[in-house]
RNA sequence: CGGAGUGUGGCGCAACUGGCUAGCGCGCAGCGUUUGGGACGCUGAGGUUGCAGGUUCGAGUCCUGUCACUCCGACCA
């Protein structure tokens, strides 16, 4: 490719909201450009880049035997009705209307699609595992795109489905697609950490999510430095150890309290009690009204995931004053029992503190050495609180929690049956009968992996494409170029390298000066940088750079292709 | 969805309390001089200041509404 005909051309300026280096340096060196909130085009250069993921991933899905497929992007309205999923997604999904009054939605993801399409051909055990999967664009309206390519509203997707006999084909089915992912990260130089998470409006039951370490992630997670295991904050099991095993439960009494001690900071500068010897309660409403009072350590944190999938609820809003009001209380004033027609939810760790305070607040009195099990009970108990860096693993209990901050790459789940029980997603088993599939679903986004390759290789004059990743072999530079022994010198050479099979994207500008095309070179990011001029012909051939390397060298002409070849070797 | 903020040629910005023909840099086009780390000179093209309405002799500037975009939070594959 001639620079001098790329379309798409670097820029010295970025516009002043781009605040991840992928953004910046994607954006400068003339690979995207934003339309609209979340939606991007790719320019040439992006594109070449996109093809190379593209073919990677489809290598190594060719490799485990998945072929590819593809269904429409617009979904039947019907089909996500059968799970209820129109719902469950619900602002995040866009749905148009044809001209027959049909209605669609642009598809977020495809479990449902692909379950209809498995059921058209009535499949028996002999085909199964049966796993398959599709690049399309996928639709979602987040709420907030952020971060150039790495959180958008309409992207690029491979997904990936398995549908499988029973429970144990499914583990050996989900375990191809997950040493797959591990070996696709390793492919495109991402480390990533695999962690337990909650599956969300996908649906099911265990996931894994496979995050890339950035400080400006928006996945926290944590990980135990001594059996190694990982979790997302939402699925993160919080451990709560006995924090009075020597003391012994007072007497409940009922006690005078100032009126201002309100907050958790009133009631230490009162009391100075620690945090966890108080009792918090936080409320909580569900769509139809429905209030629900999660009670935990007032040292803790409601997790509203965990609280949910507790409650098997997808929504859960926090409730307003009028709620409370209703209730006959009001901000401050939530009693830890008592209150009728709402549910009360207790976190685990009310069992592993004596002699709590807190409870049951008046304006003029509070109460005190409040035990759970003997002054108060619920029915339900859960794990419901966040779990906290430098928390004990509550699996090992050996090991401390260290919390991170990462950006999800890929993520496997294990869906069962939630889509094929109700969508009728059947195979027949060996006796003749009629049974539902076990599914699954794996996906990558393209364009977060693109954007996080630059995340993890760029330094400060550009990016530094990975050998397998980058838009072209070779940028081949042209100086002196109005000398036209020099010119045909390296149009001569720029044949040659493509004849020998290499991508070469050849600087041919004539008007331009040499700092402008080494910054260029640098932004773009290529890995060899071949440097045609007076000087190297001077020297005796071209001069040869590599993009993290300070130094050049000179090398003879007619080595170029072997050189160049044995870097791309390995 | 809550909080904060921003909209001025393709990009980055300026225009003080309302005041003259809305400026500057980059980029783009032409000519010339340059050419090893983002050169320089001259010339030129490109804007109904996001949109709608209002106040005023006069609005980029003030008011109302609206739209778009960004950042923080909540949420989320």
């Amino acid at each position: 490719m001639l620079y001098s005909r790329l379309f798409g051309k670097t820029q010295k300026t970025t516009p002043s909201d781009a605040a991840m280096p992928s953004h910046k340096l994607l954006y400068k060196a003339g690979f995207i450009r934003r339309f609209s909130t979340g939606r991007w085009s790719f320019l040439p250069l992006g594109m070449r880049v996109w093809k190379k993921i593209f073919e990677i991933i489809e290598q190594e899905m060719d490799a485990i035997g998945v072929q590819r497929l593809v269904v429409p992007t617009l979904h039947p309205l019907q089909i996500w009705e059968k799970t209820n999923r129109d719902k469950v997604f619900g602002e995040e999904i866009t749905v148009i209307e044809d001209h027959y009054g049909q209605t669609f939605i642009l598809g977020p993801t495809a479990e449902g699609m692909m379950a209809e399409l498995v059921k058209m051909f009535s499949p028996s055990y002999k085909d199964l595992p049966l796993e398959i999967y599709q690049f399309s664009s996928k639709f979602r309206d987040e709420k907030r795109p952020r971060g150039g390519l790495l959180r958008v509203r309409e992207f690029m997707m491979k997904d990936a489905y398995n549908f499988c006999a029973n429970e144990k084909q499914f583990e050996k089915s989900y375990q191809k697609f997950y040493d797959a992912y591990l070996r696709l990260a390793q492919t495109f130089g991402l480390k990533v950490t695999t962690v337990l998470a909650d599956s969300g409006a996908i649906g099911g039951a265990i996931s894994h999510e496979f995050i890339v370490d950035n400080e400006k992630g928006d996945d926290t997670y944590f990980v135990c430095d001594h059996c190694k295991q990982a979790w997302n904050q939402e699925k993160c099991p919080s451990y709560r150890p006995d924090l009075t095993p020597n003391e012994k439960e007072k007497d409940f009494k009922i006690i005078d309290q100032p009126q201002w001690v309100m907050t958790m900071e009133d009631n230490i500068k009162h009391y100075g009690q620690p945090t966890w010897h108080y009792l918090k309660n936080v409320v909580y409403k569900d769509h139809e009204g429905k209030i629900y009072i999660a009670s935990v350590r007032g040292d803790q944190d409601v997790n509203e995931t965990k609280l949910k999938r507790y409650l098997k609820l997808n929504h859960l809003d926090p409730a307003t004053d009028a709620d409370l009001e209703k209730m006959g209380t009001k901000h401050g004033y939530v009693h830890s029992w008592g209150i009728k027609s709402v549910t009360y939810v207790g976190d685990e760790g009310l069992t592993k503190v004596k002699n709590f305070i807190g409870g049951q607040k008046a304006d003029q009195t509070a109460s005190k050495t409040v035990n759970y099990g003997r002054d108060f009970k619920y029915d339900h108990l859960a794990d419901i609180v966040d779990a906290k860096d430098g928390d004990i693993c509550a699996i090992c209990k050996k090991g401390k929690l260290k919390e991170k901050k990462g950006i999800e790459w890929g993520h496997t789940f294990n869906i069962g049956h939630f889509y094929s029980k109700p969508q009728k997603c059947t195979f027949t088993n060996q006796k003749g009968q009629e049974k539902s599939l076990h599914m699954g679903s794996h996906g990558i986004g393209v364009g977060r992996s693109l954007a996080l390759v630059v995340e993890n290789y760029h330094d400060k004059n550009g990016i530094c494409w990975p050998k397998n990743l980058t838009p072209y072999h070779v940028h081949l530079l042209g100086l002196d170029l109005s000398d036209t022994k020099i010119k045909k010198d390296a149009e001569s050479l720029y044949k040659k390298l493509q004849k020998e099979g290499l991508e070469v994207l050849f600087d041919d500008r004539e008007d331009t000066t040499a700092g402008e095309k080494f910054a260029d070179a640098d932004l773009i990011g290529i890995p060899l940088r071949i440097l045609v001029s007076k000087r190297s012909i001077e020297n005796g051939g071209v001069e040869y750079k590599e993009r993290t390397k300070k130094e050049s060298k000179v090398i003879k002409k007619d080595k170029l292709v072997k050189t160049v070849k044995e870097f791309y070797k390995n």
